[in-house]
RNA sequence: CGGGGCGUGGCGCAGUAUGGCUAGCGCGCCUGCUUUGGGUGCAGGAGGUCCCCGGUUCGAGUCCGGGCGCCCCGACCA
């Protein structure tokens, strides 16, 4: 391609909009463009670089028997209806010339259920493994850093159907490892983390995470077994604490605390430290009304105690009932004197505690030297805090847990049969009875990978693309384009190497030489080669974005040397494992 | 949804407090000359509903009211 004909709109200066090294990256090289919050032009090089990703993707996929299909981005909305998602606050909707709703698609378990319901009936007819490469609308409450969390947003969706549980397993960890050759592929170095299922739903699940300062997830990694889990995810270890013995401790008291209402008030006022101290969360799972305990300067994890109870959904109780159940302000809640089917849970690192100050369930006031056992009922012990670096790991022995940020690239479900219950997607098997179709999904963010690998490969000078999805692999310097014999021979190399099968960018254009240096080191193309003073000796420069150290070479080995510098870069990123 | 910031040629910004003539500057763009190994220099030029609507005023980019959009932090997140 001749950058003369090509449409690189390259900014000097970054627009005031872009915060994250990628998101300014993309925009000052002339990769991406906003359109409106979350949603943007792919211009012609992030649109390369975007259907290499695509294709390592499909290869992988393939590569597994994987097979590529397309559906619709216009959802019919009785289809949500039947699985109960059409409530769903981030769906863009909208409505045909006949009213019927519709909702633009934000992931695809519905369509390929009802395709697979209205087709598979047979267990002779799995495995299966479908998948698609398509455009994902959300409405996302704060869209952020580019195409990081667009939305409207490029995303790779497989759905996987099986007979039973074992071959679920089966092709999940085949897709589990076909992840990981993708993202080597790409050059993101990913670490798999558990996390939660969100509004997917469904049994066990992992995603894969960019280790990124720009990351927007927190992620918990051990330090001695590597288990490594979601913030909101990741498991703690029952500290097994005995608890301390009650009789020496004074009778609980009711003590004044006028508009103490939040741990720091109540320490402040009491003159003591927040570990002394039990907050009183009320909850609803799924709908249900419970109580949560948890240290005063620990955080709960509503998901945790939605896995305790078994539920499927947990949100925090509005003010009224709390008051309604409390008998108190907001803020004044405690487990002493709750109504007596209300079921309490309690972090089990409270075990160890006693003689601890928590709300009354009355106005201005908390209760000190308060026992449970001895003041109300043994709570049951859960886990059910936030974890948070320096904790101890759940799955080693003597493991810390650490924090790092990650940008999430990928996430890999076990559904089991939710999909096909909710919407009688069933199979016959060899007696002639019925199931429902166990399955699995499988999401990968095509666009968001784009950001991650400007996120991961960059310098001072712009983007370093790994040559598998650069947009070009090798980019061809003239230097003075006045220069006749300068020319002639970038015109050669040009010509050669885009015979050979070389993806080559010709930077042709009437600029000085250093608008077209500064051009190529911000495109991040891997392979420079240049055509400048050294023609007179017969030698062009050919060197490596990532280091730039030049290495003159006669021009007539110059595309042996290009052959074998693009070999050597692919194959470091050859994937290592499957 | 809560908090903060912003909206002026393609990009980055000044001007707004204290209303006043043809709305400035840098980059980019066009023309000519110059220069040609790291965003050359000089000269000339084009390009603007000052986010929108309404109001106050002799006069509004600037003041008042309402709205919209964008960014960041948090909540949320597939």
């Amino acid at each position: 391609m001749r950058a003369s004909r090509y449409f690189v709109p390259t900014l000097r200066e970054v627009p005031a909009e872009a915060e994250l090294t990628s998101h300014r990256l993309l925009l000052r090289a002339g990769f991406i463009r906003k359109e409106s919050a979350g949603v943007y032009v792919y211009l012609p090089l992030g649109w390369r670089v975007i259907r290499k990703i695509e294709q390592i993707v499909r290869e992988e996929t393939d590569r597994i028997g994987g097979i590529e299909l397309f559906m619709p981005a216009l959802v019919p909305q009785e289809l949500l209806d039947e699985t109960g998602r059409s409530g769903l606050d981030i769906l863009f909707k909208l409505r045909d010339r006949h009213q019927r709703p519709f909702t633009l698609g934000f992931t695809h378990e519905e369509i390929i259920t009802d395709i697979v319901r209205n087709f598979v009936s047979s267990y002779r007819q799995m495995p299966l493994l479908l998948y698609q490469i398509q455009t994902k609308f959300r409405d996302e409450p704060r869209p952020r850093g580019g195409v990081i969390r667009a939305r409207e947003f490029i995303m790779y969706d497989a759905y996987s159907f099986d007979t039973d549980h074992e071959a679920l397993e089966r092709v999940y960890q085949a897709l589990r490892r076909a992840y990981f050759r993708m993202f080597e592929r790409m050059g993101l170095p990913t670490i798999i983390v558990d996390a939660e299922a969100g509004a997917i739903g469904g049994g066990s699940n992992e995603e894969y995470m960019i280790v990124a300062d720009g990351g927007e997830d927190k992620v918990l990694q051990c330090d001695s077994c590597g288990y490594g889990a979601n913030a909101e995810r990741c498991e703690l270890p029952d500290p097994a604490l005995t608890p301390p013995v009650v009789d020496a401790i004074p009778p609980m008291e009711q003590v004044a605390t006028p508009n103490a209402r939040t741990v720091e008030e109540v320490t402040a006022f009491l003159n003591t430290t927040a570990d002394r101290l039990v907050k009183t969360l009320l909850m609803r799972v799924d709908g249900a009304p419970v109580a949560a305990l948890v240290r005063g300067d620990r955080e709960l994890n509503p998901y945790k105690l939605m896995h305790a109870l078994d539920g499927e959904s947990v949100e925090m109780m509005d003010a009224e009932t709390i008051e309604q159940i409390t008998k108190a302000p907001v803020g004044f809640a405690g487990p002493v004197g709750l109504p007596a089917d209300l079921p309490i849970l309690a972090d089990h690192e409270l075990r160890g505690l006693q003689d601890f100050i928590t709300g009354a369930n009355a106005e201005d006031a908390h209760l000190v030297h308060v026992c449970w056992g001895r003041d109300f009922t043994e709570p049951r012990w859960a886990d059910l805090r936030v974890a948070q670096a320096g904790d101890r790991c759940a799955r080693c022995a003597d493991g810390i847990l650490r924090e790092v940020r990650g940008i999430e690239v990928g996430h890999i479900f076990q559904l089991g049969t939710k999909y096909s219950e909710a919407m009688g997607a069933q199979f016959t098997d060899g007696e002639g009875n019925l199931h429902p179709i166990i399955m699995g999904c499988y999401g990968l963010g095509v666009s968001r990978c784009l950001a991650a690998i400007v996120e991961v490969h960059h310098d001072k000078d712009g983007i370093r693309f790994p040559i598998s999805v650069a947009p070009f692999e090798v980019v061809l310097i003239l230097v003075n384009s006045e220069d006749e014999a300068q020319r002639a021979v970038a015109e050669r190399l040009y010509e050669q190497f885009s015979q050979a099968g070389f993806e080559v960018f010709y930077d042709d254009r009437d600029e000085r030489s250093g608008v077209k240096f500064k051009d190529a080191d911000l495109i991040g193309i891997p392979i420079q080669v240049v055509v400048g003073r050294g023609v007179q000796e017969g030698q062009v420069e050919v060197r490596l974005r990532a280091d730039k150290t030049p290495e003159q070479v006669p021009i007539e080995e110059a595309m042996a040397r290009v052959g074998e510098l693009r070999q050597s870069l692919y194959h470091a990123l050859r994937p290592s494992e499957g």
